[in-house]
RNA sequence: GGCCCGUUGGUCAAGAGGUUAAGACACCGCCCUUUCACGGCGGUAACAUGGGUUCGAUUCCCGUACGGGUCACCA
């Protein structure tokens, strides 16, 4: 007998009156990016309408369990600014959040379901070649209309059992997505599907759907990949005889035209992003314009706040098609982010980064982030761009020659010896002094103050590309260190020549 | 294979019967420039396909092709 007084009382703490959603991660120890990109979706769904956003732990699959790995979905969720209401570290009105600590809930409701007629207990024994053949289909399934009293007397007797769905073999379901519309299936093609295991335990879509609907979510937000199954989701919630809730499926995040992002592939998880240097804020908004665009005068808009995305997401904005990552386009979000970042963040982000490479601590880290955050697209991006504080330049590979021919190479050596007592001269190192002394020096000769400073930065830095200028380059590894360089610069061109 | 879904440039995408078919990334060119970058300007590049419906289809309908999903006592 279904124990309808506890779930009279279950029933009456769901909340009712408000938009509410869930993220249901399984708690494998990293996050996906197209598990990222469903959690804001179902955030901003909550966020936009001032509803709630619930976080519920799927971790019925102990073979999958991973030590720590719920605090990885609580602290991602965290950095991405997706701070849930309820869940298992916060609590709520509907808690427990974590499945394991639901495992009693769910026969207690399919017994009522058996008693409403819609589903049944089914005692057949199958081998695994029958199972693995199909040869048990659906509508053969001799326990689904079998007689009350001998479904007693068999469970008495304590056979074992499962739970099965009954779903009608004519007519067919229609069930509404927010995204494609309206479904319709016949429910020839669905089959009994198990609801409770013969360990007593819920099979996976079963618990979905008694969680959502104990916990009053109001929008099923999900992949597509279960699209397929909603129609028997549907006949579950009309067999209890309760209230749809909407259903959001979105397409994956594809790896390329073909397969998936995953981390079997070797696709990089949120925080591989991270590690790979890019910053949290990009990554979600890049993220949210996978599969979703505005609509409006907004349209053209891609740089988002959290709070603007809150403001104008809208399910009908959602693709219908399977979006291909670029990590490309996300450096391009991501090197916005870095230019628009307070100088002093961007310093602080970049600081170990600059010590990677710059060890000497006599060179001054923030002057070198000042330097680098116009030109940096990434975090990781640093070592190597800042590489020549530390080492010698390598002059044989550096190039003395500018592609343009804005400069050439007897006029770099000639333009070195004459800067040379120009710098020694010098008794302030700042940008401004040193820049006349280059300036002055390109107008005594008539020429571009190219034709001064690019062998000056070459000398110096022994790359063609860095970040800053020759006057920002020389002002940070000081006179000395300056002076230094181009005396070795001279003799390596006279080497050549 | 059955059922379901999808298909606009290389990628993300706008478009809602009549548009020179937006915009962004990437790429190319020019300008600016103290290199690169940034910025500015410009360029290459798309409606999978065949039939309808219509005065008119990227837009609506049907078929085909291609792709994806799903057909577990996994989640």
């Amino acid at each position: 007998m279904a124990d309808m007084k506890w779930i009279e009382e279950m029933e009456s703490r769901i909340p009712h009156g408000r938009v509410r959603t869930r993220f249901a991660p399984s708690p494998t120890g990293y996050m996906h990016v197209g598990n990222l990109r469903t959690a804001l979706y179902t955030y901003l769904i909550a966020r936009h309408a001032k509803g709630d956003f619930i976080l519920r732990i799927e971790d019925t699959d102990q073979g999958r369990l991973v030590d720590g790995a719920v605090d990885v979905i609580y602290s991602t969720l965290r950095q991405c600014g997706l701070e849930h209401d309820e869940g298992p570290d916060v609590g709520g009105p509907v808690a427990p959040y974590v499945q394991t600590e639901r495992r009693g809930f769910y026969k207690k409701y399919a017994e009522w379901l058996v008693e409403r007629g819609h589903a049944y207990y089914c005692f057949c024994e199958k081998t695994q070649s029958e199972e693995d053949s199909g040869e048990f289909e659906r509508a053969d399934d001799p326990c689904r209309d079998l007689a009350p009293e001998t479904v007693r007397s068999m469970l008495a007797e304590g056979r074992p059992y499962v739970i099965r769905q009954r779903i009608p073999h004519e007519g067919s379901t229609t069930f509404r997505d927010e995204i494609y519309g309206e479904i319709t299936v016949e429910n020839s093609t669905l089959d009994d599907q198990v609801l409770i295991k013969r360990d007593g335990l819920p099979t996976y879509n079963f618990a979905n759907v008694i969680d959502d609907h104990m916990m009053g979510i109001t929008h099923v937000v999900r992949g597509s990949e279960y699209l397929s199954s909603t129609p028997k989701y549907n006949l579950l919630y009309e067999g209890f005889g309760w209230e749809i809730p909407k259903y959001v499926h979105c397409s994956p995040v594809m790896r390329d035209a073909h397969n998936k992002m995953s981390k079997r592939h070797g696709d990089p998880s949120y925080e591989d992003l991270i590690a790979d240097g890019y910053l949290t804020a990009a990554v979600v908004n890049y993220v949210a314009l996978l599969g979703w665009s505005p609509k409006g005068e907004h349209a053209e808009q891609e740089i988002f706040t959290m709070d603007e995305l809150v403001e104008q997401f809208d399910i009908q904005g959602i693709s219908k098609s399977p979006a291909i990552f670029d990590i490309e386009k996300l450096t391009h979000f991501n090197s916005e982010y870095i230019r628009a970042l307070p100088t002093e963040r961007f310093a602080e982000l970049a600081g170990p980064y600059i010590r990677q490479s710059v060890t000497n601590t006599a060179y001054d880290a923030a002057q070198i982030a000042a330097i680098l955050q116009q030109r940096c697209e990434k975090l990781t991006d640093i070592p190597e761009k800042i590489d020549f504080f530390d080492r010698l330049p390598d002059y044989d590979t550096a190039l003395y020659v500018h592609k343009k021919s804005k400069t050439d190479e007897p006029g770099c050596l000639d333009m070195l010896k004459k800067m040379l007592p120009e710098f020694e001269k010098l008794d302030s190192w700042d940008d401004e002094s040193i820049m006349k002394a280059m300036t002055d020096m390109a107008e005594r000769e008539g020429a571009k103050n190219a034709k001064v400073m690019w062998p000056v930065r070459i000398a110096i830095s022994g790359k063609a590309v860095t970040p800053g200028g020759a006057v920002e380059i020389a002002r940070i590894l000081g006179k000395r260190e300056t002076l230094k360089r181009i005396c070795i610069g001279i003799d390596k061109l006279q080497e050549k020549a």
